[in-house]
DNA sequence: ATTAACGGAATGAACGTTCATTCTTTTACT
DNA sequence: AGTAAAAGAATGAACGTTCATTCCGTTAAT
C-alpha cells in the first residue's frame, strides 16, 4: 500500500483548476478539495499561493526537456536539429494541453514576466539547448542576421500560436500539418 | 471651460493600472482615484468591472484600424499589402505599448478567450481586412497551403512575440529591424 | 505482546483583509 | 426649488492564511 503523494496531488489539482478557471477562479480551498486534502495541508508543502504557482511552473518545465531531447542528435545538420526540437516541442504541447495552457497563462502574468526577466538577465539556466543551437546557427550564418531574442521570437512565435489554436479547438493538427508548420517556422528564421 | 470627459478619464486610468499592475492588482477604488472620480461614479458609466474591462478592449481595438489602413492600397500587389499591414501593426504596438500590453493581457485571460471564440464562430466583424487579404492570398496560391487560422498564426505569431519583447525591453527595434522582421513573417507564410 | 507516550502530519473552522458593488449624502446645474 | 450627477462611506461576500486540535504511525516501556 503506497503512501499517498500529497505534494503531487496538490500540484495536479492546482494544474487542473488554474488551467480551467484561471488564477482568479481557483481559490486555495477548491484546490485543497480537489486534491483531497485539508486547506491547511497545502501550506505544509508550499509556503504560499504564489510559491505554489511558481513551483508548479518549474515542475512542468522540467518535464519537457527529457521529452524533446529524446533522439536528439547533437551532430546532425543544423536544419534537422531545428526541425527535431520544434516538432517535438509542438507535439509535446499537443499531447499535454493542460501543461501548455498553464505555461501560457503563467508567462502572460506578472509571475511569468518577472520570471522571464530574471532568466534573461541572470544565468541562462535551462534554455541551453535552444540557445546553443541558435548561437551555432547564427555563427554558421544559416540564420538571418538578427539578435538572438528576435530569432527566438521568429521561431517560437508561430509555434506557440499554432499550439494555442489547436488547444483551444480552433484547428485540428495532424502529423503532416505539424511537420509543415515547423518547416514554416524554419522559413521564418533561415537566411 | 470644457466639461470633463469622465468616461474617458476612467478608461485611461483603467488602461494605466491594468497594464502596470495586471487585472489582479488594480481594484476599482484605485482606478477611481487615478481617474479623479469617486468609486461609485465608475458604475454610472460601466455596469460592472467586467464590462469596463471589455469596453476598454473594444475601445483600444477600434483605434488600430484607422492607423494601419492609412495609405493602404487595395490594388497593390499581395506581398506589399502584407508588408504594409504588418509593418503598420508592429509600429502601432511599439508606439502605443500600453495598448499592446493591455490587449495581450486581455487575450490571455478568460475574457479574451471567450471573446475570441465568439469571433471565430460568430460573424467575422472586424478582422475583415486581414481575413480578406489572406483569403485572396490563399486563392492566388501565393500563400502556403494551410487553413486560414494557421496562416494567421504564422504571420502574427512572430509579430506579436517581437512586439512583446520590445515592449518588455528585451530588444530595441529600429526602423530597419521592424521591416526585416515583417519580411521574416512573410517568409513564414509565403509559398 | 500489549500498552503508553510521543511527534509530526493533517485538518478545517476562524480570522482579518481586500474588494466589487450599493446606498445615502452632498454638490452642481437648470 | 427641483433634478440629475458625483462622491465616498458602508456593506457583505470571497479569499488567503493561521492555528488550536485531532489523528496516526512509531517507539519505548512493561
Amino acid at each position: 500500500m503506497m503512501k499517498p503523494d500529497r505534494r503531487g496531488e496538490i500540484l495536479k489539482a492546482a494544474l487542473d483548476l488554474f488551467t480551467e478557471q484561471g488564477f482568479h477562479g481557483a481559490p486555495m480551498a477548491l484546490i485543497a478539495m480537489q486534491a483531497g486534502v485539508g486547506a491547511g495541508t497545502i501550506y505544509r508543502y508550499f509556503e504560499s499561493r504564489d510559491v505554489l504557482i511558481r513551483e508548479l511552473y518549474k515542475d512542468l518545465e522540467e518535464r519537457i526537456y527529457p521529452y524533446i531531447l529524446a533522439g536528439y542528435a547533437e551532430t546532425a545538420p543544423f536544419r534537422s536539429r531545428f526541425l527535431h526540437l520544434g516538432t517535438k516541442l509542438l507535439r509535446y504541447f499537443i499531447e499535454y494541453p493542460l501543461c501548455f495552457r498553464y505555461m501560457e497563462q503563467f508567462h502572460n502574468s506578472p509571475y511569468g514576466i518577472a520570471f522571464r526577466r530574471d532568466k534573461m538577465l541572470g544565468k541562462e539556466g535551462h534554455c541551453d539547448v535552444f540557445r546553443e543551437l541558435f548561437e551555432q546557427g547564427a555563427a554558421q550564418q544559416v540564420l538571418k542576421d538578427f539578435p538572438l531574442v528576435i530569432l527566438f521570437c521568429l521561431a517560437f512565435g508561430p509555434l506557440l500560436a499554432v499550439a494555442r489554436d489547436h488547444v483551444l479547438g480552433f484547428v485540428q493538427l495532424d502529423d503532416s500539418m505539424i511537420d509543415r508548420t515547423i518547416e514554416a517556422c524554419w522559413d521564418a528564421v533561415k537566411r
